[in-house]
RNA sequence: GCGCCUGUAGCUCAGGGGAAGAGCAUUUGCCUUCUAAGCAAGUGGCCGGGGGUUCAAAUCCCUCCAGGCGCGCCA
């Protein structure tokens, strides 16, 4: 149970024995803005002033005179009505030994423990590479299925193949079209030219390969072939880029593995559960009945199904692989959440089975000037252009700085200069002073303490000692609320405050010193529980823990 | 026009009923000792405007202003 929780609970016991009437969900306990304020507040004397009609002071005064928890050393009541408190000295060693034992576990919340998770993100089309804007996915869906792992989870990622769709098609002909002209034999152009210098390269490619054989049968047999040979091109080069950013999928679906029967059997039971209608020769879900303002159409006048069905088709097939929660990232352009969960309702699907988590778009800006990516204008900057220059760690790091709801304002000149005044190099840093600390003993021939038993933690009094190991008791309530808001950005946040109070601590306490060697073994088992913590924060967002740097 | 997101320090942004925050920029101190890519302090704010709800509003509601995105039998 976290700590937070347990205040709360003690004080509804308070407010219940003198008769007071508020519910705990009403009663607020909350980190004050100043770690100096303590460790916890509550503002409940404040929210009993109407029902009571006394003085702030006077209910905070009788309310701390009766709170007495272990965890808690000191109560505070102030004359604005605020109570603070601060954690005892066993409570901060006790998770200071947890810290040590299982950094993992200690900040762990296992509500998840024994469900399945499924996190879809990326999902890019395959007609072109990943550019720094929907590439904005692929940090976010990673971190997000780390957070859910920390929750105890089993969790997979997924990465969603849309195979069926007319862009594909669109990309082949014009593929088409370069692949003649190349050969000699110019065709007309399509209707539609896709930009961008990867088109006309796929058609060299497929020339290597397999020479003039599509120039011999027909233009549609050619087409065919060529959209199923440009999506696995497309596709290997994305997963590239992603592996590059060292992300991996366990499973990529293809959206054409649903068209065997799949999406008409789901067709099928949104019909028996009468909410699809049939007008002007199409068939439409009646989203109006759940307020949505018109109907959507499930399957063309001409047949065919629209997005929208092959979607809830593709959330049926998750959900019935057995995932008991699915996430999704989207594109903030994507407007067909709402009828997507009604329709998995109405299929018999928790209504919490589908989480959905949107990102704004990312605005670029060179020279401090905004660079516009279009990328039907063939103008965009990719994902890879971004990683070479800026590297995985800082492109993770601006990525999940900000929350995802936020339009990100990406400035390339950091990236390209890789600044060392970018937050991931101070976080880093901080483990890297940790690994130094670590050599310095090694070559003081003092042996870095395991165990607990060994130092004597009462030494550790300076106070930037002291709020570091206040730090590592409100952890778990900081991951705590990354956690239930898939909120990855809280974390890089958590990781800079942790590497502040770090950083300040090697400001003030000199780790290694021959001459006090129960203190230094002491510092020492400091340090290495915030490496340990570090480096479990580090993996949630994606970043490596350098030795060096 | 309708819907979603946004407006907080000079800049980029956290916070999302309770005590105005961080990074960058700027000013000033701190290296013969574990990496100064650091620490400490200072400057900088009617939290877009106005109204309402509340003991309490940057936060919730209404309204206005400004910006972004979406609004096909596209995906």
């Amino acid at each position: 149970m976290l700590i937070r929780s347990k205040i709360v609970q003690k004080l509804h016991e308070i407010t219940t024995k003198k008769g007071w009437d508020i519910a705990p969900e009403n009663i607020v306990v909350e980190q004050p803005p100043k770690i100096q304020m303590g460790d916890f507040a509550t503002t409940l004397p404040l929210a009993l002033v109407k029902s009571l009609r006394r003085k702030p002071v006077d209910i905070a005064n009788e309310i701390a005179s009766e709170f007495s928890m272990d965890e808690v050393a000191s109560v505070q009541p102030l004359p604005n009505g605020y109570i603070n408190f601060f954690f005892s000295t066993p409570f901060l060693q006790s998770c200071f030994k947890s810290v040590l034992e299982n950094p993992r576990g200690f900040i762990s919340n296992p509500s998840g423990m024994g469900k399945k998770a499924l996190v879809e993100f990326v999902s890019a089309n395959p007609t072109g590479p990943l550019t720094v804007a929907n590439g904005r996915s692929a940090p976010i869906g990673d971190a997000i299925a780390n957070l859910l792992e920390i929750q105890g989870y089993h969790c997979d990622r997924e990465f969603f193949i849309n195979d069926m769709g007319a862009k594909a098609q669109k990309v082949a002909k014009s593929v088409f079209f370069y692949y003649a002209q190349q050969l000699h034999h110019p065709i007309p152009p399509p209707e539609e030219m896709y930009p961008g210098d990867y088109v006309p390269l796929l058609a060299s490619s497929y020339i290597e390969k397999e020479g003039d054989a599509l120039l011999h049968m027909p233009p549609e047999k050619a087409i065919e072939v060529l959209q199923e040979y440009c999506i696995s091109k497309m596709i290997s080069s994305i997963r590239e880029d992603l592996e590059f950013f060292q992300i991996y999928f366990q499973s990529w679906f293809k959206e054409s593995t649903l068209h065997d029967g799949y999406i008409q059997d789901t067709f099928q039971q949104l019909c028996s559960q009468k909410v699809v209608e049939e007008k002007e020769g199409a068939h439409w879900f009646l989203t109006t009945q759940f307020g949505d303002e018109k109907d959507r159409v499930l399957i063309r006048s001409n047949g065919l199904p629209t997005y929208l069905l092959g979607d809830i088709a593709y959330h049926r097939n998750k959900l019935e692989r057995g995932y008991d929660l699915c996430v999704d990232v989207w594109g903030a352009d994507q407007s067909h959440v709402n009828p997507l969960k009604w329709a998995l309702e109405v299929l018999g699907f928790a209504s919490d089975s589908l989480k959905t988590v949107t990102f704004q778009l990312v605005h670029l800006f060179r020279d401090n000037k905004e660079v516009k990516m279009s990328k039907s204008g063939g103008n965009y900057i990719t994902l890879r252009d971004l990683l070479n220059e800026a590297g995985p760690d800082v492109s993770r790091f601006v990525y999940l700085s900000r929350s995802n709801e936020q339009h990100l304002n990406f400035d390339l000149d950091v990236a390209k200069n890789r600044d060392p005044k970018s937050p991931v190099f101070y976080a880093q840093y901080a483990f890297t002073r940790c690994k130094g600390i670590g050599r310095e003993a090694e070559a003081c021939q003092i042996d870095i303490p395991h165990r607990w038993d060994d130092v004597d933690i009462s030494l550790l009094t300076n106070p930037s000692e002291i709020q570091v190991l206040r730090r590592f008791a409100i952890m778990p309530e900081l991951l705590d609320r990354a956690c239930s808001s898939l909120a990855p950005h809280l974390v890089t946040q958590d990781i800079h405050i942790l590497a502040n109070d770090f950083h300040s601590f090697y400001e003030n306490c000199r780790v290694i010193d021959t001459t006090n060697i129960e203190l230094t073994k002491a510092r020492l088992l400091l340090v290495k529980g915030i490496e340990q913590l570090l480096s479990v924060l580090f993996a949630i967002i994606g970043i490596q823990t350098p030795e060096r740097m």
